[in-house]
DNA sequence: CTTCTCACG
DNA sequence: ACGTACGTGAGAAGG
């Protein structure tokens, strides 16, 4: 507790520093989507008024259910209508319905595009007087030690996976992050760490499976398919690999057999069931044990004392344990499972953020540390202190703390922060 | 004030 | 029998 609300402390001013500092805007390359984002907001709307009547609101869940299940007659997947009497319409049940009716991609892309027009708006809240934009980091604004930001919300900009030229939407989602600018004549210079979750759980499970991939620096998903499947790590598939890979993240939440059943739908392009789901499951806890054990003592452990603890002594109530509801019950465990590993991970990034504000200040370095995004540190500086920074800032996030595994940082240097990804 | 939807780690 | 992966913020709609 007594470390906890030290680095709290530390941190305030790091923190305070960082609001005040706030961040580049191109300002010209945002307004250029916005329009674009616009025209095509308002074609899709044209598109989309052919198939109604009267005055109907596509942002109404009740007449788009209405109008889908009504007066389009498609028919819906699910048996269930929610508590109001509507059917779902959100992306995942539109996607089952594409089959149906012509209208369904308008609708997808126009929710799309609404939603890249809301980013658009958020970007223009740049300070009149610094000419930047300053968000404000929730130092204790989450349940697991996790920051938060806010007005506006800078850790939730767009940072699509897959490229593709002659996808034009796809290609202005990617255009958020280059929007994010160092100012003239500086850089960016960004790191994140390296499945930090994961190397918590082996730090905590000491599972030796685990612990030796992370020491030899083995590409764990692959490694772990060829473990689940029994197979030669060599002739582990793309589709194994990613399928581990979903196992892999999914324990950390306590996913269930119910939950990783539609990812293997989605990952082989075939219907799984639960129960195919449940024999994954099973090879990889009898491969790794002591993950399973660990897992199962951060559940004990909640339940005894009432509360979650992590790496430096931050607790987390969890008060669903103690539930006459299963399903609360349920849902305590899991955040019984999840809380350690995501609040260690939040322990550990806010350490590294002290030691390099520390280490700048030491070395007379006039880099600024700008943004942090859950397990990412981007620091703007200028181009004579490339190196130096890119040094420092690999040498204390990497040691920020000591596990039974080394922690790794990923680090790039670039113009935009679509460049350092 | 809650629900839905959708963006991120 | 229950519901099924954790943690956030924002805007629109609906009650």
């Amino acid at each position: 507790m007594k470390a906890t609300y030290d680095l709290e402390r530390k941190l305030v001013e790091v923190v305070t520093k960082m609001e005040f500092v706030g961040i580049c805007i191109d300002a010209k390359l945002r307004n250029q989507c916005k329009v674009e984002l616009e025209s095509l907001r308002d074609e899709l709307l044209q598109q989309i008024s052919t198939f109604t009547t009267g005055d109907f609101n596509i942002n109404s869940t009740k007449d788009l259910s209405g109008l889908l299940f009504g007066t389009l007659g498609i028919t819906p997947k699910i048996e269930k209508s929610n508590n109001s009497g509507n059917y779902p319409v959100d992306k995942i049940h539109l996607l089952k319905l594409v089959e149906q009716h012509e209208i369904i991609p308008f609708i997808l892309k126009y929710r799309k595009v609404c939603a890249l027009l809301k980013f658009c708006t958020q970007l223009e809240k740049v300070n009149p007087v610094t000419n930047r934009l300053h968000t404000q980091f929730n130092q204790i604004g989450t349940d697991t030690g996790r920051f938060s930001s806010s007005k506006p919300n800078l850790q939730n900009i767009p940072n699509p996976k897959s490229k593709n030229p002659d996808d034009r939407l796809l290609t202005i989602e990617g255009e958020f992050r280059q929007m994010f600018i160092p100012k003239n004549g500086w850089l960016f210079v960004c790191a994140d760490y390296s499945q930090i979750e994961l190397r918590i759980m082996a730090h905590y499970s000491q599972d030796p499976f685990l612990l030796k991939a992370y020491e030899l620096n083995q590409d764990l998903h692959k490694l772990t398919a060829s473990q689940i499947y029994n197979v030669k790590f060599d002739q582990v598939t793309d589709q194994q690999r990613n399928i581990a890979k979903s196992i892999n993240f999914g324990l950390i939440y306590g996913k269930t057999a119910y939950g990783l059943a539609p990812d293997l739908t989605r990952i082989t392009g075939n219907h799984h069931t639960h129960e195919e789901a449940q024999k994954i499951i099973d090879a990889y806890f009898e491969k790794l044990p002591a993950v399973k054990n660990c897992l199962n003592s951060f559940i004990d452990q909640a339940d005894n004392l009432g509360y979650s603890e992590t790496y430096l002594g931050r607790r987390r109530p969890i008060p669903q344990l103690a539930s006459n509801k299963t399903s609360e019950r349920e849902a305590g465990k899991r955040i019984a499972m999840n809380t350690p590993i995501q609040g260690t991970a939040a322990d550990i990034i806010k350490m590294a953020m002290v030691k390099c504000d520390d280490a700048i200040k030491k070395e007379g370095l006039k880099a600024k540390l700008l943004l942090t995004v859950h397990d990412e540190l981007l620091f703007e500086a200028p181009k004579s202190e490339q190196q130096e920074m890119e040094q420092l800032v690999r040498e204390n996030m990497e040691n920020a703390a000591k596990l039974l595994v080394q922690l790794k940082v990923d680090l790039k240097t670039g113009n935009n922060w679509a460049e350092v990804h």
